[in-house]
DNA sequence: AAGACGTGGCC
DNA sequence: TGGCCAAGTCT
């Protein structure tokens, strides 16, 4: 158990004193006034997707749905809309509806306990502890890639976790936590934006990082994932870039389209009914009469 | 439980 | 240049 091996104490000593240096403190969801619905949001935002692409999108969100109301109370398509390029649009639809069950079920506040969390639609294990813990000072276990990546590394001297999160991985973030509470929240945080600046996937800078000399990757001298092959994400050509495609057209057209217009989406006219067939499932584009196309309204 | 799901920056 | 990766979720 390498676990073992590492004192915790002062890994939570130095990790916390490192971020309370070295953190980064503009974003706005970090703010002291930040809102619950903020913090929903940006953490909903920032699922696969780099923070520096969130903050401006956010910050229209905010200006425009500053509460769950608000967003329950506009159209679908025009959330689908203002999410821009942020990718997987799949979430606005997700926050449109969570806010709906915001309405409906909590009194148009955002819940702060993780079950209530996770009964909401476009939120799994991960949103739902880190809102219970940014927004709500509750400390859950958060684990997300970074967290990941910095246990496999300090505590069990990988340099990548497994493909998967298994009970054992659970287990050991759960263990890994302060016990104070206060101590687990900025630990919560701190150690994903250690993973996030410092002890990145690739190039990571040991040279910066807090914990160098008790990272039990770093002190066996760095060796390589030698685990089973990490599947990459395949893009050009797929039904992914079709969808893509798609969804830009009837994102700028502001206006219905006719399928004349989106059907030289891809060369395969096939795939591009396909593709269109599933957004139209997945409820990110609504078919008119006379083959006509738009955003949900 | 493996694979689908957007988008863009980086080395 | 192109594969890798990013504060995951859902089926």
């Amino acid at each position: 158990m390498p676990s073992r091996e590492v004192p915790l104490s002062l890994l939570h000593e130095r990790v916390n004193g490192w971020y309370a240096e070295a953190g980064r403190k503009h974003l706005p969801w970090r703010e002291p006034d930040a809102s619950p619905w903020g913090v929903f949001l940006s953490e909903v935002m920032s699922q696969q997707t780099p923070l520096a692409r969130v903050e401006p999108i956010w910050r229209e969100w905010m200006d425009r749905w500053p509460t769950p109301t608000d967003l329950a109370a506009a159209a679908p398509g025009d959330a689908v809309r203002a999410w821009g390029r942020l990718g997987y649009p799949r979430r606005a639809l997700r926050l449109h509806e969570a806010a709906t069950a915001m309405v409906e079920r909590h009194g148009g506040e955002v819940p702060g306990s993780p079950a209530d969390l996770l009964a909401l639609p476009g939120v799994g294990a991960y949103t739902a502890a880190a809102v219970s813990c940014f927004a709500f000072g509750i400390p859950e276990v958060v684990v997300d890639t970074n967290v990941r990546r910095v246990l496999a590394r300090t505590l069990e001297g990988k340099a990548f976790p497994n493909l998967t999160l298994n009970r054992a991985e659970a287990k050991l973030a759960a263990e890994s936590m302060p016990a104070e509470p206060a101590t687990a929240n900025t630990w919560n945080v701190a150690v994903m934006e250690l993973g996030a600046l410092v002890c990145v996937a690739r190039g990571p800078r040991c040279d910066e990082c807090p914990v160098a000399d008790l990272c039990a990757w770093n002190v066996a001298g760095r060796p390589a994932y030698d685990g089973p092959p990490r599947r990459g994400q395949s893009w050009h050509g797929t039904d992914r870039q079709v969808r893509g495609e798609l969804l830009r057209r009837l994102r700028d057209a502001h206006t219905a389209l006719p399928l004349s217009r989106l059907e030289d989406s891809a060369d395969d006219r096939g795939q591009v009914m396909r593709c269109l067939d599933s957004l139209v499932a997945d409820g990110l584009v609504e078919p008119l009469e006379g083959e006509l196309y738009r955003l949900p309204g």
